[in-house]
DNA sequence: AATGAATGAGCTTTCATTCAT
DNA sequence: GATGAATGAAAGCTCATTCAT
């Protein structure tokens, strides 16, 4: 990479690492791109050289978030170690559960996002070794695939929605203490659908 | 009620359905007061009369939603001729997922607000039949109430985040596909906790 | 007079008095009719029954509050006692500026509306017994008398002026401190016209 | 100065000076920014780009003709040629009054921010000539200083007060009129305090 | 590629005034 | 006479976007 090419990085990468920022603590709506700019210490005329506005912006943020906070999960959770999808399943919940109890303001920004859908399409879509690593999945035009499917869009909607209360607000109790039951339910609602 | 506070009241209430039209069809961001006021048939200064900005709009109409559709569940969904404290929530759930399904804007509205703390809120401060009708509920001081409260919590959670996606998007499969599903996910978390 | 007329002087003085408070302590710009009313405890439309507008209503003000300010002294100050005109000029400003200690938001509510002009017409128009009580003072066409206007135009100006920093900002001394280089300086200029 | 910085300066020069025109005319109060960037023949915005509102181009606006009036006479009253430091006070009172002669709107925008304190802000922060010109003045700690400031602090208020009236109004008499008095009575003060 | 002064549409908000009760 | 809900003109101000440099 010149070094053209590596500044005009740089400036991306300072405004939307100062974006996320603003975005997390005051809201998207009450960020201005006045203030994204100035904290980036770059012009206002540049920030249009990179991004269309600033909800341009912010989906780029979205999908790079998930993406980093998915692939260290199947990266660094050692899921491949384990014997039964179901297992492995749950170490790659917790690994990400533990990253977004490191940091809230990433669970915040991206609640409500985490859904079955981006899951999917982030493993599929960007990570050719992935769709492998679960066994004896159904292609396709199985007819065992949509029960898989309604399956997983269940459990990760549950991980989701419960986390977020979990995590930010220990309400009704912190994730160490909900961990127990979030994994009884999980082997539950798998046992549901076999 | 005098002519005059009827004429308020009368007011109000178009300010508030005429929000939740535009805050459901356009977001709250991309409405403005002119807009409101005008749809509503009233002067911009009446606006301020009732409401402190739009957001203030919204939050009285967030809570005034809820409780409407939280209220008709109790009251409609026949709960109280069954006999299991589970059966009674099926039931309910069943209603709640009805009414929303013949009103997703209401349910894009709500969405990520109906969750375990607001469901208990109503119950408990506005309702006070309610409170008795699942039997056998361990008081405030009770060992078990934790539990209790886990479990619904998850159970709300989880219902609150696929029906939306489901009612919405069909996705990943319809509502009337997936309830079956969702009935045996519910009977299994409450066996976790028992 | 009746009920009906002293509930009517009532609601003006209300009226009056509360926005001689909010004038003085926040200006008259900043100052709402709706606060006016609402501190005064009357309602809105009341307001425009007695005034104009705010503007009616602080010429008013300036008017009343002027004319108690120098009817005091004259009915107080003790300076029908004394011998030469200066003697008793002295008291009756010395009476004026130790009511305006006392009352600093008169002061800045006056200010720059304490003029010569002022003063000789509420001794003119309202009090028939005080232009009497300086002793040989040349008549309206005498050719003296444009001489004494003069005199006393400079005088009353220059208390005026210093009056204000002094007593109300203690700049560059005090008034106790100000108050013999005052008098100093009035009997200097007296002297100049003689 | 690059075409860039020209042109700013140009726009905010514009500003200030169609604000003085409206200000004097019609009362800040009565003046809107509307007004004041139409009239300026630029964009609302950038009104907001150089004062944060109306009352802090205000302040600006003071500040500015107020060193020029006092730079003005400092530099053409020719009171370097004289003697005594009452006959240079005596010069620089009367090209300032003539100043404000030539340009009443300026005296009736000034009125009554002409005091001791700015006079001697504008001569001690500014100009580091000026400080000179009067001869044998005592020092910050002298304890004729005092004394001083109180002789000065009164005469500009006099002087400042009277010329309000005499000028705009002509009342009780005009400027040409009134200067040999004026005179009288500066001496006269000056006098007191020797 | 980078800048940042300038823009102006359009937003929120205020508040003097009216008038039916 | 007294009320206060309703009005709506008009103010202040913001901020995404442009474009000459």
């Amino acid at each position: 990479m010149s070094r053209v090419e590596e500044n005009k990085q740089q400036k991306q990468n300072s405004l939307m690492e100062t974006a996320f920022q603003l975005f997390t603590s005051k809201g998207i709506t009450n960020t201005t791109i006045s203030e994204i700019v100035e904290m980036a210490g770059v012009a206002k005329g540049t920030f249009y050289l990179y991004f269309k506005d600033k909800y341009d912006l912010n989906e780029k943020l979205i999908i790079h978030r998930s993406q980093q906070l998915i692939r260290h999960a199947l990266d660094f959770s050692g899921y491949e170690k384990l014997d039964t999808n179901t297992d492995k399943l749950l170490v790659i919940v917790d690994d990400i559960l533990f990253q977004l109890k490191e940091n809230p303001l990433l669970l915040r920004f991206l609640n409500k996002r985490i859904s079955w859908e981006m899951f999917y399409k982030v493993i599929e879509k960007n990570e050719e070794g992935y769709a492998a690593v679960f066994e004896n999945i159904p292609g396709p035009n199985d007819a065992n695939r949509k029960n898989l499917e309604i399956e997983l869009f269940t459990i990760i909607e549950m991980v989701s929605a419960t986390s977020y209360s979990v995590i930010l607000n220990s309400d009704p109790v912190s994730l160490e203490e909900y961990l127990p039951y979030l994994h009884r339910c999980i082997r539950a609602i798998v046992a549901c659908f076999h």
